[in-house]
RNA sequence: GGGUGAUUAGCUCAGUUGGCUAGAGCGUCUCGUUUACACCGAGAGGGUCGGGGGUUCGAGUCCCUCAUCACCCACCA
């Protein structure tokens, strides 16, 4: 076949996906009488283009479903992209923005255009991109979270929370971004450390501290703490005169436990229209609610002649209306202060009383495994009661730490982009439904939109429903998941894996919904990974591009499976994973050692004679084979992608290459050698699936017809243990040797033995030793000494020794110190009582031999003295 | 303020119910081109597992405590 002297992995790379998708080898197949599994990918973003935090997600599943597919399931690996509302709103606004356009100019129907436009153009690269990564997943099965099938599921799911009671229309305070003009969840809102200013107002006979002097206009009441000593001769409810912006006002004083006494005068006024806690406070109290800035961020006519001012110009002049007044007590500079903003965009977020839309997770109307429970109950249920099962299990308690704290969530976004609220209105009627009532007419839809992680939450099921079904409107939501061979098979998936930094966006909202819906959950484990760092536990960040690590360039330069196995090298289950280019550079490197051996093997190659062990190495490389296809599939069975890595990179390299393949160039045991190698080769293929695949197509050439990415594991062959071991003496022999030659600086060193060991296997002792065995020679000038229990005469000079005795003395020394300890442990009657037997007898074991190696050593001390 | 992690070789990190003399990759030093591979081979050096205490026959691993560093949640006039 003639291979390259190095793997360019860009030459082979997408013919070989081409390959895969050509022989259909991701079909799922639902009529398989295989097992089946099955693993929902988390859709990114259309509009994204591929980072390092999709290429982790994309390894770990696509080792995953590969893997299992050699273990003979039937696997499913669902792709899909998000249409991410709020996200792809904000770039849309933002290129309308460019060309001066304002999307209230062209319209809500317009803007949707435009947008889908951008996005289908847009989907194809993040599509093309995850297929760059080898990803194993069935494009026949392909969904999007605005295809019209999904989006009549959000529509359905809507509708029965509500006529479940579930949903619920309220005022409540929301984050109001005025810059995308939209409200967003709790989640959405990050919040930024702040110097400003803080003022101290004379308010009637209090004085009040803020931050916000422009949201004061309203201001009638004063909060304080009912024990505060200082305020004691004011009743709660008691009413003042005030002069405040707009001349005198009628104050009342409540008091509230809240109020935190040691914060500054004490004494604090609300605005309940703009804070949270103002409005809970005067929610509590019925107290009156005023807006004073308006949705678009500018002062509202009870600002009397800052009206239409943005409340960041308006604010200084206020404090000198107030100062004139002689209203101004202090200011203090640099106090610090968080300011919320929204994560996508970037608007500073103004808390305001709006009508939305919200699910209920307190109300106790669902059904779950034969208990009335609430949303709430429902999430800490199921992982309580192992339904769900959380790796690694830190994160079981900060998902409960979590839940703990839930508020009912804000479905509602006032952004165009997204699944419409199926909410129709008509004079003050409210109808809830995919379509409005057939009556006379004049039904409005809601304008608003549902969150983006509204559809999300029905993901592993909603994209296993029958598309053929879902546009039968005469089919209920029930009868559709009924007649959906796929959810049937598939569902509940057996796994979700995905960041720990969406456990509450999505993992946890995941089972709410489908738990409601489809009365199962929806995965039945869930693997969590960190984010990618780089070397340093950096974040990548644009403004350090030399950190950055880019998937589509390290594709182009060292391959996807170079890629691959950088991500999962010392990657722990919940920690950051660390990338960095000299780590994909090992990688790489790695590959190409694979690539080599093929290059020795391919001439040697024989499919056709039966394999059979027939030496010492032949037993040891099967011995070691078995053992290392057990450890991997045990370490992968855990989640233990590091491990398992670390398994196949000791096996491929440290006994394949250097040990068998050096031997096999005396020991010619070509069946053998092709055996283990077509092993190999199915070992690494969930790790690093191109370069194996083009392997396994350039040696099977003519042999066989089957793509690697079909194989499954097969049956191994039994070895005799007895000459497994003596390979690995022989092994340890051939060390010791080269460890004295390296030790005394020789080229050339004869050596003589008469251990049947040596001279049963003289031509592999003779060329991975690089010594000569000669048995005629007289014993003169010999160093005898036992490696191993292997008597070996060395040929060399007399003053080369006390370089080697020293080293055997420190070894010694070090043998005599394990044996004490060992002893001690031995003697130890608490030990041999409580110690489990094996461990005992391990240690019983260890201090046989070691006393036995350190005899040896003691005896290769007296013969190198006596020379 | 509440919570969760991390601290192991010069660097980056593994170490899964406590149990062989604590591992890997990179880097360092020495030697080497032998019928695949310099994107290579052979060998070496390097750690009192952050400090202190405790439980245990036995602790890198469990508990307490201190220190340092991350991250998440909440959010204050």
């Amino acid at each position: 076949m003639n291979l390259d002297k190095t793997y360019q992995a860009n030459l082979y790379e997408k013919d070989i996906y081409e390959l895969w998708i050509k022989n259909n080898a991701f079909r799922a197949d639902p009529h398989s009488n295989k097992p089946h599994y099955s693993i929902a990918m988390p859709p990114p973003n259309e509009t994204g283009t591929l980072h390092v935090g999709h290429a982790l997600f994309l390894t770990l599943q696509d080792i995953l479903i590969r893997y299992h597919k050699l273990k003979g399931y039937d696997t499913l690996w669902v792709p899909g992209t998000d249409h991410a509302a709020l996200s792809t709103n904000t770039v849309i606004e933002k290129k309308l923005a460019e060309q001066g356009i304002n999307k209230h100019q062209i319209g809500r129907e317009k803007f949707i255009k435009i947008t889908k436009e951008f996005v289908g153009n847009s989907r194809n690269t993040i599509i093309k991109q995850i297929k760059a990564m080898g990803s194993a997943t069935d494009w026949s099965r392909l969904r999007y979270t605005l295809d019209d099938g999904l989006s009549r599921v959000v529509s359905e799911v809507f509708v029965k929370m509500y006529n479940d009671g579930l949903i619920y229309r309220g005022n409540r305070i929301v984050n109001w971004d005025p810059k995308l003009e939209t409200n967003v969840s709790d989640d959405e809102v990050i919040y930024k450390p702040e110097k400003i200013k803080l003022y101290t107002f004379k308010f009637g006979p209090f004085e009040i501290s803020t931050t916000r002097p422009e949201t004061k206009f309203g201001d009638k009441y004063v909060v304080v703490n009912p024990k505060d000593k200082r305020y004691a001769k004011y009743k709660h409810l008691q009413t003042f005169e005030a002069e405040w912006l707009n001349g005198k006002v009628l104050a009342t004083v409540i008091k509230d436990a809240s109020v935190d006494p040691n914060f500054g005068t004490g004494a604090m006024t609300i605005t309940p229209w703009h804070s949270l806690v103002d409005f809970e406070l005067a929610n509590k109290y019925s107290l009156d609610m005023e807006q004073i800035i308006g949705f678009d961020g500018k002062l509202l006519s009870i600002a009397k002649e800052f009206e239409g001012l943005d409340i960041l110009k308006a604010r200084p002049k206020i404090v000198k209306k107030l100062k004139d007044k002689g209203l101004l007590i202090s200011v203090q500079d640099n106090y610090e202060h968080n300011i919320a903003t929204n994560f996508r965009g970037g608007g500073i977020i103004e808390p305001q009383i709006r009508l939305q839309w919200f699910i209920d997770v307190n109300k106790k109307a669902i059904n779950w495994k034969g208990q009335n429970n609430s949303f709430k109950e429902i999430l800490q249920r199921v992982i309580r009661e192992g339904d769900i099962k959380i790796i690694p299990k830190k994160f079981e308690k900060i998902y409960f730490n979590w839940i703990d704290n839930l508020k009912d969530w804000c479905l509602s976004r006032q952004i165009w982009w997204g699944h419409q609220l199926p909410v129709w209105y008509k004079d003050d009627k409210i109808y809830v439904g995919i379509t409005p009532p057939k009556d006379e007419g004049g039904w409005k839809r809601d304008q608003d939109t549902l969150d983006t992680w509204f559809s999300s939450s029905l993901w592993t099921w909603s994209t296993l429903l029958d598309p053929k079904l879902l546009v039968d409107y005469k089919l209920t939501l029930d009868d559709i998941i009924a007649q959906s061979i796929d959810l049937k098979t598939y569902h509940p998936t057996n796994l979700l894996e995905t960041g720990f930094d969406i456990i509450f966006f999505w993992v946890a909202r995941m089972i709410l919904a489908t738990t409601y819906v489809v009365k199962e959950v929806p995965f039945r484990e869930v693997f969590l990974h960190g984010l990618v760092k780089t070397e340093g536990g950096k974040k990548m960040s644009k403004s350090d591009p030399d950190t950055i690590i880019d998937p589509l360039s390290i594709i182009e330069e060292f391959g996807a499976d170079a890629l691959r196995l950088s991500l999962i090298q010392g990657l722990a289950p919940g920690q950051d994973a660390k990338v960095a280019k000299t780590k994909i550079i090992t990688n790489r490197n790695f590959c190409n050692k694979l690539w080599n051996i093929s290059r020795f093997i391919e001439d040697k190659l024989d499919f056709d004679r039966k394999p059979e062990i027939k030496s010492f190495a032949d037993a040891w490389i099967i011995g070691n084979l078995n053992e290392t296809l057990n450890n991997f599939q045990k370490a992968l069975d855990n989640y233990q992608f590091s491990e398992a890595y670390q398994i196949v990179y000791h096996f491929l390299r440290d006994q394949f290459a250097d040990w068998y393949v050096e031997v096999s160039k005396e020991e010619k045991n070509y069946p053998l050698l092709s055996y283990v190698y077509k092993q190999l080769l199915i070992l690494t293929h969930p790790l690093a699936p191109f370069i194996t695949e083009v392997l396994w197509q350039k040696s099977m050439k003519g042999k066989s017809q089957d793509l690697l990415v079909n194989q499954s594991y097969q049956k191994i062959i039994d070895y005799n243990k007895t000459n497994r071991h003596n390979f690995d003496t022989i092994i340890k022999i051939i060390t010791e040797i080269r460890h004295i030659q390296k030790e005394l600086n020789l080229s050339a060193l004869s050596i003589c033995s008469k251990s049947s060991l040596i001279t049963r296997n003289s031509r592999v002792v003779e060329r991975l030793a690089q010594v000569k065995l000669n048995n005629t020679a007289s014993d003169n000038n010999q160093v005898k000494l036992t490696i191993n229990g292997v008597s070996i005469g060395l040929f060399l000079a007399k003053d080369l020794v006390s370089n080697y005795l020293n080293k055997l003395k420190a070894k010694q020394q070090k043998q005599i110190q394990l044996i004490n300890t060992l002893n001690k442990r031995l003697l130890n009657k608490s030990y041999l009582n409580n110690a489990p037997a094996h461990i005992v007898n391990e240690t019983k074991q260890k201090l046989l031999s070691e006393r036995v190696a350190l005899k040896m050593t003691q005896d290769d001390i007296r013969l190198f003295s006596d020379f």
